[in-house]
DNA sequence: TTAAATAGTACTAAACTAGTCCCCAATGTT
DNA sequence: AACATTGGGGACTAGTTTAGTACTATTTAA
């Protein structure tokens, strides 16, 4: 289904609850209770985040997390990046060898016009994008956890 | 990485193969032999392809598969969707179910507009497409199971 | 000094993927 | 009619990846 991992996912949550108020400083308890995502794997996500840059930290009593950036320079795109490394579709587009096969495989090239596409819409989104909130028919409420089963 | 699964990958170059004289009507170890995967798996793929009505088959001797469609007419979305179900980058993308949190997770429509994006590129590249040789940079002959490690 | 936080690392269970193999069904060929 | 060829449908296994948790060290406010 050409998914992204969940730990995608639960980052841009987090990341789209922490744009929000993008100045503010919140711990990982806090974006735990707002997200509803297990305390242990935010924090997981907050570290890993924050070592990419894409948050600052403050160690310490009072300490937090913040965006290290304004929301809207902040795309889909580099948190794909930064969870799952380059976006790429296919091996032979990340890697540096050709690919060639004996009857000649020359769809290489052609696949890299198709992830530059993917690219370019998912670096078209950022994070002030999400806060936006677009109305969904039947709004019931439920908890994000209960969505992974 | 956003990446699709080997075999996805594998039925891409099967299919792009098959393109290129798509009247005629080869069996799996013709296919094998011209893409250099193994044996099991391309009929393995051979199978899949055709039961979900892309390929058309021929049973007994003589037998073999043929694309149901010409080049033009088959999508790679298509073929992604055949391997890995709906094109959809995130879960509450494909549920019914409405995702929402406590604290509002507004994002699903959002994520519901980057899939659609992502889908529309998917969409607009055919197998003809892929046939296209597009030169690249140091042609190096690399049989292509190398390439998977 | 103590409590509150993040930093870093290691570990485990579960799920998924890739690949192979086997036997059955259909259809030409002799 | 017998046989060879080829797809059809499962079942199975090893390996890898993912998700989630736990534990210890480090930093800093009060």
């Amino acid at each position: 289904m050409l998914k992204l991992s969940k730990l995608t996912d639960y980052a841009t949550v987090i990341l789209s609850f922490m744009a929000k108020d993008s100045r503010h400083v919140l711990n990982a308890m806090e974006v735990s209770e707002a997200t509803g995502i297990a305390l242990p794997t935010v924090s997981k996500l907050l570290k890993l985040l924050a070592k990419a840059g894409m948050l600052v930290s403050t160690r310490g009593a009072k300490g937090g997390y913040a965006l290290s950036r304004k929301p809207e320079n902040i795309s889909i795109a580099s948190v794909i990046s930064v969870m799952e490394g380059p976006i790429a579709l296919t091996e032979c587009s990340i890697s540096q060898q050709v690919c060639e096969q004996a009857a000649g495989c020359h769809i290489g090239a052609n696949w890299n016009l198709i992830n530059k596409t993917v690219h370019n819409a998912l670096e078209s989104v950022t994070l002030a994008d999400m806060v936006i909130t677009v109305p969904r028919p039947e709004e019931i409420l439920v908890p994000v956890a209960s969505l992974y089963r």
